[in-house]
DNA sequence: AAATAGACATTCAAGAGCCC
DNA sequence: GGGCTCTTGAATGTCTATTT
C-alpha cells in the first residue's frame, strides 16, 4: 500500500537490470536507438526522448469506451537509475479510483514521452476519461503507438500483428498459462464479489509481460528503422520482408534525399535476401518507383527488366518498360517489343485463368500482388461483378493491344518520314 | 463496441507530348 | 494552336485489425 493525498493504493514494483533478456532481446534496446530514428516509425513524432518515456498498459473492465469502463490495473514501465522500473497500480474497488489516479498522475509527472501498443485508440483515451472523471488532467506527451509501425513492418509477412503474435514471431517468446484477454474483466468482477485475489495473479503477470514485450519490441523496431542494413536485433539481420517494409517506409515518406537513397538500398538488399515470392513483385515495384523518383530512370529500367524476367505471371513490368521506352528513352521500337511481350504474358494468364474454375484471370493466385486484396475476404470484393475485373485496363489484353497498335502507327509514320 | 491509422482502390487535375 | 491521349501524384473513399 502506498499513500496518496486521495488515499492508499495497492501497488507493485519490479526492477530489471538493463541487460535483462526478454525473448531474444534486451530490455534496454530502445535506449541505444538514435533519437532521429523514431521519427521514421511515426511521422508525427519529432524528437522522442526515450530515456524519459513511460510504457503504459491497462487491464480494464471491458472494451467499451464509455464512462463505465474502468482501468483496474495500470502498468507503467520506464528507464530509471540504470534499471527498467515497472510499477503496477491496482484498483481494489471502484471507490479507490481517486487514489489510483492520483498515484498515476504522480508517476507521469516526470514523463516526457509515452509508448503503448494500440494505446492511441484504446489505453490512453480511456485513461483520459478516467482522469476527467476524477478532475485530473493527464499530460500531453509525444506518443509512440507501436501497433501501427509494427503493422508496416510485419503485416505482409505475419498473419496477425497482435502483441502476442509479435511476441512469438519477433521476440521468440511463448507464454505459458497466459490469461486470454476476454477473461480478464470477469476475473476482476469475481474478485469484487468474492474477495479472492488468486485468479488475478495471472492477470498481473500478463500486464507485466505486455510491458516488457513493448520495451523489447520498441528496441527491435528502433534498430530496424535506424540502421536497417546493418542492424541485427537479437543476433540476426533483418529478413527480406522486413527490409522491404523499411525500404517502403523510407522511400514513401522520404524526408530527405538521404532517406530516399537509404530506402532504395534497403529495397535492393531485400531482393538479395530471402523474400517470400508474393512479396517480390511488390519489392520490384517499390524499387523501380523510388529509383524513378530519385531521377535514376535507367536503373529503374534495369530493375523492371529483372522483374519482367523473374515474374511471368503479370505483365506489369513489361508495360512499365514500354512506358519507359516510349516516353523517356524515346525508343518506339523497344516500347513496341515490350508491349508485345506484355501481350504474351497477359494472354497466357487469361487462358490459365480460364482453365482454373472459369473465374477468368481474377482468381487470387493470378492477381497481381499490388492489389493485395488477396487474403482478404471475398465478401469484401464484388465477387459477382458485372462490373467485371478490377485490374487496371492497361494490364488487360485489350489495353495492351491498343497500346501496340498505337505504337505501330507511330512507328510506321516515323519510318515513312525517316526513310525519305 | 469504437477510435485510429494504414492499405488499397478510385477519381480528379495538371502537365506533357502527339496529331492534324 | 486546339483537341486528344497518356502519365503522375494528390485527394477522396472504403475497408480492416487492434485493444479488455
Amino acid at each position: 500500500p502506498m499513500a496518496t493525498p486521495a488515499g492508499t493504493v495497492l501497488h507493485t514494483e519490479r526492477l530489471y537490470p538493463p541487460d535483462h533478456i526478454h525473448g531474444r532481446l534486451p530490455l534496454d534496446g530502445p535506449l541505444h536507438v538514435p533519437g532521429r530514428a523514431w521519427r521514421r516509425l511515426l511521422p508525427v513524432v519529432h524528437g522522442f526522448p526515450m530515456e524519459d518515456a513511460v510504457f503504459v498498459d491497462l487491464e480494464t473492465t471491458g472494451l467499451s469506451r464509455g464512462a463505465g469502463t474502468y482501468a483496474f490495473l495500470i502498468g507503467v514501465g520506464r528507464f530509471a537509475e540504470g534499471r527498467f522500473r515497472l510499477r503496477q497500480f491496482f484498483l481494489r474497488d471502484f471507490h479507490e479510483e481517486p487514489a489510483v489516479m492520483a498515484a498515476l498522475a504522480a508517476e507521469l509527472e516526470t514523463a516526457r514521452a509515452l509508448v503503448t501498443f494500440n494505446g492511441r485508440s484504446f489505453d490512453w483515451p480511456l485513461l483520459e476519461t478516467r482522469a476527467a472523471m476524477n478532475r485530473l488532467r493527464l499530460p500531453r506527451l509525444p506518443h509512440l503507438d507501436l501497433l501501427h509501425p509494427a503493422r508496416r513492418l510485419w503485416q505482409a509477412a505475419l498473419p496477425s500483428c497482435s502483441l502476442s503474435s509479435l511476441e512469438e514471431a519477433v521476440l521468440g517468446l511463448h507464454r505459458a498459462d497466459d490469461v486470454p484477454g476476454e477473461e480478464i474483466p470477469q476475473r476482476w468482477f469475481d474478485f469484487l464479489e468474492t474477495g479472492d485475489a488468486a485468479p488475478l495473479a495471472a492477470v498481473i503477470v500478463h500486464n507485466r509481460l505486455d510491458i516488457l514485450s513493448m520495451a523489447a519490441l520498441a528496441g527491435y523496431m528502433g534498430q530496424a528503422a535506424a540502421s536497417p542494413l546493418t542492424a541485427a536485433p537479437g543476433g540476426r539481420p533483418l529478413t527480406g520482408a522486413e527490409l522491404l517494409a523499411v525500404g517502403r517506409l523510407l522511400t514513401e515518406n522520404a524526408r530527405s534525399e538521404e532517406d530516399l537513397r537509404e530506402g532504395i538500398a534497403c529495397l535492393a538488399e531485400a531482393l538479395e535476401r530471402d523474400l517470400p515470392a508474393p512479396l517480390r513483385r511488390g519489392c520490384y515495384q517499390a524499387l523501380a518507383r523510388a529509383l524513378r523518383r530519385a531521377g535514376r530512370a535507367e536503373e529503374a529500367a534495369a530493375v523492371l527488366k529483372e522483374a519482367a524476367r523473374s515474374d511471368g505471371a503479370s505483365p506489369w513490368a513489361h508495360i512499365e518498360l514500354a512506358k519507359y521506352y516510349e516516353h523517356r528513352a524515346r525508343d518506339l521500337a523497344a516500347a513496341r517489343d515490350w508491349s508485345l511481350e506484355a501481350l504474351e504474358v497477359a494472354m497466357r494468364r487469361r487462358t490459365l485463368g480460364g482453365l482454373r474454375a472459369g473465374q477468368r484471370a481474377t482468381s487470387p493466385e493470378l492477381r497481381p500482388a499490388d492489389d493485395r486484396g488477396a487474403g482478404v475476404p471475398a465478401s469484401a470484393r464484388p465477387a459477382s461483378g458485372p462490373a467485371g475485373s478490377r485490374r487496371p485496363r492497361e494490364l488487360d489484353v485489350d489495353g495492351i493491344v491498343y497500346r501496340i497498335r498505337r505504337l505501330e502507327r507511330r512507328l510506321g509514320r516515323e519510318r515513312a518520314s525517316g526513310g525519305r
